[in-house]
RNA sequence: GUGGGUGUAGCUCAAUCGGCAGAGCGCCAGAUUGUGGUUCUGGAGGUCAUGGGUUCGAUCCCCAUUACCCACCCCA
């Protein structure tokens, strides 16, 4: 093998094409029916952009992303998630001077250089949604049921969803300042970056990697147990819809997600059958975000979902999506005659809708017949000078292996009204 | 970034205690010269992951590399 796929890239084959087009149709249908429209963004932008729209103390930016120049010495770097990117979008097409909230849904591939694992690629599929301009909790609520309805429609249970609010800037102060008095007596078996953090962004050490840190960590106190009362309100109101709705979820304190600019709701669902990146998807609240960007103050919140992840989580649960419909007929030919009169059968066909193949390497009849059964053709037909001569042929059903004879000139419109049967 | 497992045909896998590399599936062709599915026969297809070492001889033993899979971590 001379050259294979990078690291972490996966082609995506005509055998497994029809799931993905299964679930792209049930989100784009979905999302039109909450007034969402799709929005298509970028591969690569600015590295700028995402060391502001993701935040610079971030994994992903620190050591995941792909970042190079171009000709002219630009930095660039491949979209490591989608957020960052509508935002610019959102700002740089003037959309705060749209009718308010906007609505916005993307299917893209995102990149971060990582290790990979199940569920973990270097490419991945994300499809997304960002609602901005609303505040309230009644859009984190929208957002939620708009995907805990995707995951019905796909026939998936048992998916569990996971709640928390991670306070707003304010609180955030406040925390930080309980939390630092919590280390302040165990400060000194702290990481030596995490020492530095103490004064700097003491939460950073909550998510440290470091085995002794992370031990001295467990017994602190958890930023949702310390918000404000707004955000505490927040909270609450979503949770008192997700009730009324019927939507279960749970209460997980440990969810943080890229803290800089995230506010309020931060949620996740998750699958306990794909193995450990059973996150499928992943969203929040980020009201300071438009701002940090350079935009207008404006709320927002959104998801990434893990198309590769939904699938594997459909296929753990054993859900069968439909193939896609071979062509209508095959149509064999042979000698020289028959190829010229079922190449003008098939042009005239086509130019009608109907889906018909034919031979294009000179085999044998028998090799042909094979071929459509492979393809599984509802109907075959094979001409040659007999055919040609009389103007009939035998049309033959595949699945029930009867033939008719029929006129050729009644072939088309037979056909048609095969398909729409 | 850390650890464990596995690399033999397009796919799933054998075998060789170190001596010319195998099956099933798939693909191609044939079985009274013009018709698929079942069956039978034949054929094509391998740098035995790559590079070094030991050896008369390595796909097999040793070392390194690389890729894939899995876990830690992080996330979608």
């Amino acid at each position: 093998m001379l050259i294979q796929a990078p690291k972490g890239t996966n082609d995506i084959l005509p055998e497994d094409i029809h799931r993905w087009q299964h679930v792209e149709r049930m989100f784009a249908t979905l999302c039109a029916q909450f007034g969402y429209r799709e929005i298509r963004i970028p591969v690569f932008e600015h590295t700028e952009l995402f060391f502001r729209g993701v935040g610079e103390t971030t994994d992903i930016v620190q050591k995941e992303m792909y970042t190079f120049e171009d000709k002219s010495g630009r930095s660039l770097t491949l979209r490591p998630e989608g957020t960052a990117g509508v935002v610019r979008s959102y700002i740089e097409h003037g959309m705060s001077s749209q009718a308010q909230p906007v609505k916005l849904y993307y299917n893209l591939t995102a990149y971060r250089y990582e290790k990979m694992q199940k569920g973990r690629y270097r490419e991945f599929h994300q499809f997304g949604m960002e609602l901005f301009g609303a505040a309230d909790p009644a859009a984190d609520a929208e957002i939620i049921s708009l995907l805990a309805l995707f995951f019905e429609r796909l026939g998936i249970g048992n998916l569990s969803l996971n709640l928390n609010s991670i306070g707003c800037p304010v609180c955030r102060t406040d925390y930080n300042q309980i939390l630092r008095e919590f280390l302040s007596d165990r400060i000194v078996t702290l990481c030596e970056t995490c020492r530095d953090r103490y004064d700097r962004n003491p939460m950073r050490i909550l998510d440290c990697k470091e085995e002794s840190c992370r031990q001295q960590v467990k017994q602190a106190p958890a930023l949702l147990d310390h918000i404000c009362e707004d955000c505490r309100g927040h909270f609450d109101a979503l949770c008192s819809k997700l009730e009324i709705m019927g939507i279960r979820y749970a209460i997980d304190k440990g969810i943080v997600r890229g803290l800089d600019y995230y506010t309020r709701t931060v949620f996740e669902f998750v699958s306990r059958n794909i193995g450990t990146q059973g996150t499928v998807c992943g969203g929040g609240r980020y009201d300071g975000l438009m701002e940090a960007c350079g935009g207008p103050k404006t709320p927002g919140i959104g998801f990434g979902l893990g198309v590769e992840r939904l699938l594997m989580e459909m296929e753990s649960q054993c859900l069968e999506i439909a193939l896609p419909e071979p062509p209508l007929i095959y149509i064999g030919s042979i000698g020289d005659r028959a190829i010229a009169a079922v190449e003008t059968m098939c042009c005239d066909m086509r130019r009608k809708g109907i889906s018909c193949v034919k031979d294009v390497m000179g085999r044998s009849v028998k090799a042909q017949m094979k071929y459509a059964d492979k393809m599984g053709t509802r109907y075959t037909m094979v001409l040659g000078d007999n055919e040609i001569e009389s103007g009939r042929a035998a049309l033959r059903d595949m699945k029930s292996g009867e033939s008719k004879d029929i006129s050729l000139d009644s072939l088309t419109d037979r056909l048609l009204k095969f398909k729409e049967a």
